[in-house]
This record gives structure tokens, sequence and C-alpha cells, in this order.
DNA sequence: CGTAAGCAATTGCTCAATCAAGCAACTATG
DNA sequence: CATAGTTGCTTGATTGAGCAATTGCTTACG
């Protein structure tokens, strides 16, 4: 990480200095009031949203623990505890992986499933109240790929 | 043919639905790579950094316990306890106000002032490469001017 | 004035997330 | 085919954050 070189140093321009200062608007602001929305109106946390959700859209609705952890944007611990949550609700439930023992596969219930059918259409009012109308008129596209450019491990 | 469904229902347009998926890169991803930089790097943590650098631009480097929580994006209770950690390194203290005797200011200390210059190439370069450079050849000042709306109070 | 209402900050408690350590099962090598 | 090393997941300990209750001061009103 450390690499002084005085370039790396140049001062932000105020067009970037601006930009930064608006990021935790992004990274603090936003996930909250999605999250309090969720929660206020569905009692259901948006990391436990999340990962109903990337069940569902998963094969036969089964996801290994670290596949589902990394989908989630969690360590594989969390995502223990966040099945751990989910099963006692019956939304999830948990299966040896036939072809590596040590492995298990998070599987979405039938309730889980409803649960979630129940639950989208207060996320996706969250996301375009708290999100996503605020960029009308940008290029989403462009901006979808910056966000994962910054997202991608270097 | 008329979509039956309440407009607030009507699902993502593609591009809509790129930029929601790659939003959890910004929200989650982001920040923990920048703090984890600054930790790695330096031993201060995002949030400490965040603290000092807001007193270090204020009016005699004090600010009232309440805007520097809003500052950093941080409830108030989750403030007092930064500025504990900050004051127990001697890098912050804190005086009782003299306008109105219930309030607090945090106060950066000499020693607070140069913590901050020690550590802020490193924050510079981990918001450049964790966020900014991704974003080259987008209008940054126009996204900043979103990202603002994003976080205002609706 | 004097008391009720309100505000600033801190404290107690809880919770979700992390890291590090542990356990169980798999794989590769001599 | 034994065993050393690795991998997948869980568990234990810790941390940093929030909310709700509390403390101490200020202000407004009768």
């Amino acid at each position: 990480m450390a690499d002084p070189r005085p370039e790396a140093q140049r001062p932000l321009d105020p067009d970037e200095e601006a930009l930064v200062r608006a990021l935790g608007q992004v990274m603090y602001v936003v996930p909250r009031t999605i999250d309090a929305d969720m929660v206020g109106d569905r009692q259901l946390p948006l990391t436990e949203y999340t990962a109903l959700m990337n069940l569902s859209e998963a094969p036969e609705r089964r996801m290994r623990m670290h596949e589902l952890a990394n989908a989630c944007y969690l360590s594989l611990s969390g995502m223990t505890r966040t099945i751990i949550r989910l099963e006692s609700q019956g939304l999830v439930k948990r299966e040896r992986c036939e072809e590596d023992a040590r492995g298990w596969n998070a599987v979405l219930t039938d309730a889980g499933f409803a649960r979630l059918e129940e639950s989208w259409p207060s996320h996706l009012a969250a996301v375009r109240r708290r999100f996503l109308r605020h960029f009308e008129g940008l290029d989403l596209a462009e901006l979808a790929r910056a966000f994962r450019r910054a997202g991608a491990a270097d």
C-alpha cells in the first residue's frame, strides 16, 4: 500500500474532491436508510433479504456457504450466523453437500420463498427511493461498470 | 398495453438493475478496503481519521459533538466513543463549551494534527486506488451531486 | 423566580460483524 | 495407504455501532 511517490500525493482536483467528500453518503447513509426501510416495513434486515434473494436465483435455490458469503459481501463466519438466524425462522435449511461432505448447502424453503415474495416490493421501493431516483439522467450502465471495477480486488 | 402494476413496482430496466446489483461494491467493499488500507498502513481506522480530518478543518480545530457526529456519519453515541478512543491516544481533548455548559467541544491536539499529517497520504492513496481511479472519464461533479442527493434525508 | 419542558452528551445494553482458532473431511505424496 | 497439509465451515472472543435511558444544564412560561 505505502507508495508515497510524489505522483500519488498530487492533491485532488476540485471535482475529485467533491466526489470523495460525497462518497460517505453512499457508503454510510444509503445502506442504513435502505436497511431501516426494510426493517420498518417488513421486519427483514437487508443482510437477510440479500441472502434470501441470492438463494432464490440459484439453481435448485441452494448455494454453498462461501459462494453465498461472497454474493452477500459477508465473511464466511458472518454468513454462518446469518443463515442460523434465517434457519431459526424456518426460511432456510442446511443440507450436507453431496459431492463434498465438508460442505453445506443453504437451501431456501417454501416459507423463505414466500417471505421473499412478500418483501421484494419493499426492497424495490427502498432502492428506488434512497438510491436510484437520484441518478436519473446519468449513464447508469457506465456507472455500474465503474462500481464493479471499484469493488473488484485491485 | 398498460402495465396494471402500481408504478412503484414496475421492474427495473436492465441498466437500473445492473447499477443496483453493483451498488453493494460501493456500499460494502469500498469502505472496508479503504479502512483496511489505512489500518494496515498507519494503524488509523477510517472512522478515527475522518474525525481528525473534520476537526482539522474546523475553526480553532474544534467542533461540538453533534456537529462532528453528523460530519462523520455517526450517531452521537458512536461519536462519543470514537472521541474517547482518540482522547486516550492524546490526539483530541474535550473542553466544555463556553456558550452552553451542556455542550462539549472536541479539540484537535498538536499530537492529533501531527498524526493527521502523517496519515493523509495513506488516506489519499487508498481513496484513489480503491475508488477514484475507477471513475476516470465520468462526469465527477455530476456524480458528486447525485451522491449528495442520495444521502440527503428526503 | 420556580418549575416544566427540552436539549447535549454520556452510559448501559444489545447486536451484527470480524478475526482467529478449531474440527472434520478431503487430497496428494512418498 | 498412511499421513501431512489443505479446505469448508463453525465457534469463541472481541469490537464498533446503534437505541434507549439517564444526567446535567438551559429556556420558556405561569
